[in-house]
DNA sequence: GAAAATTGTTAGATGAGTCTAACTTTAGTA
DNA sequence: TACTAAAGTTAGACTCATCTAACAATTTTC
């Protein structure tokens, strides 16, 4: 069984490399930035993961995860996305509250309460912020992501997911839009971008840097990429 | 914070002093014993708890909690039994499985995510084995407990709670008996205490050593004392 | 009340995960 | 290419929770 500690520097891997787009290896001194640690302790717990074949490894080399140790990785991140989930739509946690429980509840073990819970949340695809969830098999769809910017004048989108930042998060309640809702896109000044939207009968105009952090889908074919 | 550790000091010690019915303090050695590490452990663990003034401790002598000791072990009893019935009554775990999860889960720590589970579970007064949960304040009603044996003929009768070993559950799962079940009683004979009794529509005849394992209340006042 | 049994303490060791400080290797640049 | 900056490693120390082994105090029993 995996330490706390062990799965913390997995599921930092996996979001290092896995889920950046250019970048499959990475550096000690990398590693032990998001983590947050001294590199010193990074080095000696990467030959520690060496051992156990999570991951591979040589001195002074980069950092890669082996499958084995891709796939518990990317478990630590299903689980830490489920319960937010569930935090979320059972709990009535807002959507900044939810992070910081799930650190802590990703590192309960047991397989069968995971997907309990997956089967109860009626086998959600995203989590609130609009991660993909990664299946009981550690699969994950990653979805092309398409902003609010990109979405043509005249056509309807649906929002997916936002920048989870709490200035921005405060903007959107002030104005009242929020994940799910569906948002036409009425005018954009080529001038300075400023996009003019309608969704719940109101009407808004918002900037370029609104919009590029607000991640939607296509309403009518719920893709990101599509030609309706 | 206290740490995972700590907690499960403080949490053996509620149930061996306050949960017990004439014992309040302890000594080193039986702890050690509940906790299942070595007394020399156990010692120096206890000097730690002193310091932090969550016991009350000389050399020598025996263990017992302080008022915030006391409380605090008394909020991991409410997490592990919060969440005993979220497993049970939404996860549709079984009366054995919840107990070892149960384990994990009373560690995480935030007080908001109790106090929603809480809500979410519409504020339950007994656990899947009829304990009772402590309120967020730490306080906790230790009913009285009658057991089937003590039922009146002629009575009915709500299970509340059942002795959890294996066999036993097994059993109870064979003749259709479980928690919540009303149960009427129809007969005891004298002689052996054989008692007869009906529920669902069904009738079964119920051994001394059954009736003595399910712990019940009153159909009507919903007491396990009463004079109905 | 002294011997035996039980209970509790201390000292020293271990492993995990972290640190700092000093050193080494690799990469980037003038 | 040689120097410097950045990245990575090693050694030694610390804390936490645990252990074993040896010893000390207390309680029980005859």
């Amino acid at each position: 069984m995996l330490s706390f500690t062990e799965e913390n520097y997995l599921k930092a891997l996996v979001q290092l490399t896995v889920f950046s787009e250019d970048v499959s290896e990475i550096g000690v001194n990398s590693l032990a930035k998001s983590l947050d640690i001294k590199p010193a302790t990074a080095s000696d717990m990467v030959r520690k993961l060496k051992d156990k074949s999570l991951v591979n490894y040589e001195k002074y080399g980069k950092v890669s995860l082996t499958p084995d140790g891709a796939k518990k990785g990317m478990m630590v991140i299903r689980r830490h996305r489920l319960w937010e989930t569930f935090l979320y739509s059972k709990l009535d946690f807002s959507w900044g509250e939810v992070h910081d429980i799930a650190e802590e509840l990703e590192h309960i073990h047991s397989e069968k309460l995971i997907d309990k819970l997956d089967e109860f949340l009626d086998f959600p695809e995203f989590d609130p912020h609009g991660e993909a969830i990664p299946n009981r098999y550690g699969e994950i769809m990653i979805p092309f992501r398409m902003t609010l910017s990109e979405v043509e004048v005249g056509k309807d989108c649906k929002i997916i997911a936002v920048k989870d930042s709490t200035d921005f998060l405060k903007y959107l309640d002030k104005i009242g839009l929020t994940i799910n809702d569906r948002v036409r896109v009425i005018n954009r000044e080529t001038f300075d971008e400023l996009t003019t939207i309608s969704y719940d009968g109101k009407t808004a105009v918002v900037s370029p840097k609104l919009a590029d952090n607000l991640f939607v889908v296509c309403a009518k074919c719920v893709k990101a990429k599509c030609d309706c």
